[in-house]
DNA sequence: TCTGGCACTCTTCGTGCCTGAGTGCCAAGT
DNA sequence: ACTTGGCACTCAGGCACGAAGAGTGCCAGA
């Protein structure tokens, strides 16, 4: 176990490499942190904290850096949250009100995000999995040709052209459309399904064939568009993350455009409140150097969806989490109340 | 004016300082393209072309590169379009024809264009001015408040809340959405004003609040939405920018960003073909070493929004150019197909 | 257990030097 | 009037060397 003043070291290391992005010594620790000890015993502390992988140093002769164990340790023992200043949440509520639709809500939470936290912003839209249906709509454009219209309650609107195996009359339609929402508005997409299985008998046979293909691309939508889709921003931040980034940034980029990789990201993060994850505890290869500060936010109690950001491991933790934190509360009052 | 030869030297220096990244001196021309003279003649014609500010030195004693006229000369009068190899054609056409929504068409053409191109890919969603309407719902949530759906011939869908002066029945609801459908179906947007202007005057007077707050939704949709969205890609093609991009790539990065920006940028190229932009060509002051190529593209014969790639000066431009005007072309086709 | 001292190790920087690529110019050749 | 070969000049880049400085590890004493 580690003395309450090794990890005091510890936590006045993470802070100086964040802050000055240099290998910090053991006679600037002392200087800068009133540390009531010499150097010479600083020196003994971070030989043990290396000994147990808290810290490394880049070469001999040169000071210590936080390893991920470090930084690990760092966000879960030493640091806690840092509030942020009241003009800094008056700024976000300000900035997120003028919102007009989701999109609209979403692209300003991923650019305040990016400017909070001068990095990588990713958000999530909120998710269907959790959502309900608000309304079915179905517009005939050609005879055997539909459109569907799916809205849910987070005011997401999915459409799927249907070509219909017979034409299908407009009062069938009406019919159809009636039934349908009669059964789903209200409820969760996982609902859905049980609920329509036997709509068809309802209807005459000639119809049937039309309605299952009806039934089957709104059974899709549902389930297909649930693979979430994500904005980020704020990529040119990442311009600010070391002096050898040149290496570090192209795969970091590369991982980024991926969708796929962030929405796996974020989707591993199970913990309700925030999640961090720091370097190689990222699965993906590109994200080695980075880590990722996640929440989930959402409308009412439950969480629809994650928002986070992606930085350097050498990141202020305490910040960031803070930012983030209170971002994911500010946009979840704007979804619960439009 | 410039004699042929000298012509012919720009066109390799273009070609040479493309393929190497590096200042291309007198001797490495005439060895590498087969200029029937010697390198002192080479040596001469250089100069002339400095002189003309066609090519400069980075410093004394190195190799001649391009300047941006370099670059436009070079493109107006010595390169031609690269057609694409069948393979590549066939290729495009596969990627594309998978597609099932707009999002997925647009989403699709970005990727493929900076996969193609190894640049970032800016892709314009089809803009809504030249479009037609297709349909218009309208759906009751409650007593006093409706969503507006619109759905335009590119199948993109524009949905709006709306709360009324006054509750609306279902039956007056069906009315105005006949009406409506009746009146701007298959008409462009900016007809669509004059259209519905005397509409209220058919309801009873109770409703034509309401109604009006319905019209000026819809128009107000209309105008707001051409506002155009627009996806990027490929900016993980950023870091080959050049071995000194650290200072380079920021802007850039800032400047894709800034979706405004970067419509400016595609809608001030006013040539209904292809269009190319160099270095300072381009307004904005962090893209003043990038290139953008790009051309509109259509569901007919009319475009109805930019695609087009952002990369170096120093940036293979027949290659490019083609490769941009075939996945236009394609993308056309597929957006005329659905 | 802490502290001061000391020897040691490395990186970093600045200097000087050399090499090679590339130029400009000139005088001669076609 | 061009083209060509020759020649002197310039300058970036690489390498070696040395000095400076930061930081460490370890040891002996408080």
């Amino acid at each position: 176990m580690l003395s309450e003043r090794r990890l005091e070291v510890l936590r006045a290391i993470v802070q100086d490499y964040v802050g000055t992005e240099e290998p910090v010594g053991s006679k600037a620790l002392t200087e800068r942190h009133n540390l009531k000890v010499s150097p010479a015993t600083v020196r003994n502390d971070m030989a043990a904290l290396e000994e147990e992988g808290y810290i490394a140093q880049p070469h001999t002769s040169a000071g210590r850096i936080p390893t991920d164990k470090g930084y690990r340790l760092f966000v879960d023992k030493l640091a806690g949250v840092k509030p942020l200043s009241s003009p800094e949440r008056r700024a976000i509520q300000n900035f997120l009100e003028g919102a007009v639709d989701l999109d609209d809500v979403v692209g300003r939470t991923v650019r305040l995000l990016a400017q909070l936290t001068r990095q990588v912003a990713v958000v999530q839209y909120p998710s269907l999995t959790r959502s309900t249906v608000r309304h079915v709509e179905l517009l005939g454009l050609a005879p055997a040709r539909l459109m569907l219209v799916l809205i849910t309650d987070t005011g997401r609107v999915e459409q799927r052209m249907i070509d219909c195996p017979a034409p299908i009359g407009e009062t069938v339609l009406a019919d159809l459309r009636a039934r349908l929402n009669s059964r789903v508005v209200g409820q969760r997409f996982t609902e859905v399904p049980s609920l329509v299985q036997d709509l068809p008998e309802a209807f005459d046979a000639d119809d049937r064939g039309s309605i299952q293909t009806v039934l089957a691309t709104l059974l899709e939508t549902l389930v297909e568009e649930t693979e979430e889709r994500l904005m980020i921003g704020g990529t040119a931040n990442l311009t600010r993350f070391g002096h050898d980034f040149p290496l570090t940034i192209r795969p970091v980029l590369e991982a980024l455009e991926e969708q796929v990789v962030l929405l796996k990201l974020l989707g591993e993060a199970k913990d309700p409140g925030m999640t961090v994850r720091i370097g190689h505890e990222n699965q993906h290869e590109g994200l080695s150097s980075t880590s990722v500060v996640s929440v989930g936010y959402g409308s009412g109690d439950e969480a629809v969806a994650k928002l986070g950001v992606v930085g350097p491991t050498r990141m202020d933790y305490p910040g960031t989490m803070g930012a983030v934190r209170a971002v994911a509360r500010y946009v979840g009052q704007i979804l619960a109340e439009s």
